[in-house]
DNA sequence: GTCAATTTGTTGTAATTCGAAACTAATATG
DNA sequence: CATATTAGTTTCGAATTACAACAAATTGAC
């Protein structure tokens, strides 16, 4: 075999697996730990890869850097609330989860322990994350991808997701404001959410305490709506006020960090 | 700082950065190498990471085993017959992408170097490479998602396909038959396959030398119907004259291994 | 405050891994 | 045909990392 082509499967191995060992490498190819190490210093020297003890892992990510570093932000506050968000939905329920970084969380957690779930979608990685469980009917809203997140959106999306009517609807959210509007960036994305909430029996919503406050152009509702709202602090008084006001119930996880 | 809330921080970095050296985090957390080495063991002795020798990477997935083990059959002439294939895709190009494994490949190798496709498929493998350019408009057709592949079938994907009227269909197939049959096990993405065939102006098949004369259920058209077919071996006789008497063009790749 | 359990640090030793240099084989190149 | 050039192997000392066992420190409960 080719150097050329050795080196560009052992691009395609890190690739795949995220991290190879030399030694599997030398039991891969047959060839010499030296010939192997040789490969692994030329390829992170071009940034191929990254060269480790023992081995090398997938270069510092060359796309999606800006989503993939938002995901990280929060990442166990947004795990714990999704965790306590499942106890509320039942097994065998329908369900639409939508585009964001906590609905992910929250299809992580479904995937683990929940069963017989029917759920639509209009986000490719939570698609991805559901089909892991073989007990789940997974429908992915049709439409144009957005690379940046992997959010399906438009009007084609729109009509799909308007097809159905389900138990529950997971909402994500970019901002709260202090009069309970409910704030995104994309208009197309709230027509969705929009859709989303007529078509659920019960929305909850799922925040981090970073949103409260927190501004976005496009207004998609109120607070109001919700049937549930689950979040990682105690909100600002005034939305609490709110919450009391609609009688919605609503759950601050305890951190356990 | 307590041990789980170390531990949980180490997580997080791991799932950030790919991977950590036991340096970094004695470093980080200022305390003993040995500390460290404990509750990196303890974490993948819980399938949290994957530990190796200097660090720790993010941990395999565990789910998808029987698709991805698939994944790797005839990989590298899967990835030749790809990289023989997108010669024939211009830039700017719309083309219609299949389910299945050598479909995949392809998307791989378009994301590499062509620009400005617009692309639509049925399978969230394929989106999911494809979001890796920014230059490519991604459409996902709509439906329920396979758990095995990540295919997306059914009555309301075969409406979304119809939709469109693109420059190239690349197909994936289960089976040729001496006689041309083209097979597949599934019928529902039978019917998507036949509407791909009929919405593109031009069809291209990519096949490993494993599916001559491999038998399956389904069939989806005959060989005449294509514009073009890309292999990694010579094929059966039968087959070649059938080719030679629809005046196919079709490119047998040289093995590089 | 005391005791027990847990967590962390230290030390010594074993196991891996690395890189440099010398050597072999195959392939061009004039 | 002699001579570079390139890829690969082998060997070996140095550096790095790992693990086990025990001591020290911290924590939590009563």
């Amino acid at each position: 075999m080719k150097q050329t082509t050795r080196q560009q499967k052992i691009i395609d191995l890190v690739q795949k697996n995220g991290y190879v060992s030399t030694d599997d490498l030398v039991e891969r190819f047959k060839v010499s730990p030296q010939t192997i190490r040789r490969d692994l210093n030329e390829l992170a020297d071009e940034n191929k890869i990254r060269r480790h003890h023992g081995g090398a892992t997938t270069p510092l990510s060359s796309v999606n850097t800006a989503y993939n570093t938002r995901k990280v932000m929060q990442l166990h506050e947004k795990d714990c609330i999704a965790e306590a968000l499942v106890k509320y939905i039942p097994n065998g329920a329908t369900l639409f989860i939508d585009i964001g970084t906590t609905p992910e969380s929250i299809a992580k957690e479904l995937v683990k322990n929940h069963k017989d779930l029917r759920v639509v979608t209009n986000n490719i990685n939570v698609a991805a994350i559901l089909m892991g469980n073989e007990d789940f009917k997974v429908i992915l809203a049709g439409g144009e991808v957005r690379n940046r997140d992997g959010g399906i959106v438009g009007e084609a999306t729109l009509d799909f997701i308007k097809q159905f009517r389900l138990d529950f609807g997971i909402l994500g959210i970019s901002g709260i404001d202090y009069d309970g509007s409910l704030l995104d960036f994309d208009y197309h994305e709230v027509r969705v959410k929009k859709a989303i909430i007529e078509n659920s029996r019960s929305v909850y919503l799922a925040v981090d305490h970073t949103k409260f406050g927190r501004n976005a152009m496009v207004n998609l509702g109120n607070i109001s709506e919700l049937d549930m709202l689950i979040t990682d602090q105690q909100p600002p008084e005034e939305i609490a006020a709110l919450l009391k006001e609609h009688n919605i119930p609503f759950e601050v996880i305890s951190r356990t960090s």
